[in-house]
DNA sequence: TCGACATTTCGACAACTATCGAATTGATTA
DNA sequence: TAATCAATTCGATAGTTGTCGAAATGTCGA
């Protein structure tokens, strides 16, 4: 019933736990899952299963497997209307994976953190 | 002979390629490893391969194997010195990679980019 | 109700990978 | 030179995972 609770989703910032972390990573470091997530991030809004499949060169098993995965590391949300599965990227999640980057990389005394911008 | 030559590390920010980013996200996705990487970047200095390894319930060879995918990642810097091998965090591939996640955040429209702080 | 469509589930298979012990390479010291 | 320590390389193995076609589930419209 909560927004996200897959992995445990809609995290506030750097608070993912170990597990969070690996099944976030794991379901980015896939190319073909990350350009399925990018698709879905960058559609204006909610699209479905099919949408997203356009012009992949996967079969839908597949992409239905990696659906799963972005799901359960709570990277996207899945709301189910009738015939068709409606996907958005569920907020925050992706910021807080990469807050935990950038918490790791301050960490490092010898990491100049040059924004030479 | 250049700093970070591996996957093309030292990126000026979110100027990674898709080949970089899988690398990287692979690399950061084995709990282990991202341990290895931890206990590299919390170091005040370049540590060496046995102190890295010291209290790791892993192998020497498996050890070696993690090292090789970080620096191949561009993640991490090896400088041989004699018997030992130091490792550093290499700068700005940790921060690339965050930022390359924050973007696509922010690419999301439906993210309201909520900074609730 | 029946057919068409969207999506998932179910094996199955191939490729990849984390892990190890043993052997090897390389450097330091006695 | 020989012994020792650091680290890597070499198979080998077990577990994981991306992929698919086929079958199943679920939904809508005629």
């Amino acid at each position: 019933m909560a927004l996200a609770t897959q992995t445990g989703a809609a995290a506030k910032s750097s608070t993912l736990t170990g597990e969070q972390r690996t099944a976030i990573l794991k379901a980015l470091a896939d190319p073909r899952r990350f350009e399925v997530l990018e698709r879905i991030a960058r559609s204006s809004c909610a699209v479905s299963c099919s949408q997203t499949l356009a012009d992949l060169p996967i079969a839908a098993a597949t992409l239905s497997h990696h659906l799963k995965e972005l799901e359960t590391a709570g990277l996207i949300h899945v709301q189910r209307e009738g015939k068709y599965h409606m996907l958005s990227v569920q907020p925050g999640v992706l910021e807080a994976m990469a807050e935990t980057l950038q918490a790791l990389s301050a960490a490092c005394p010898n990491a100049a953190s040059k924004n030479k911008k």
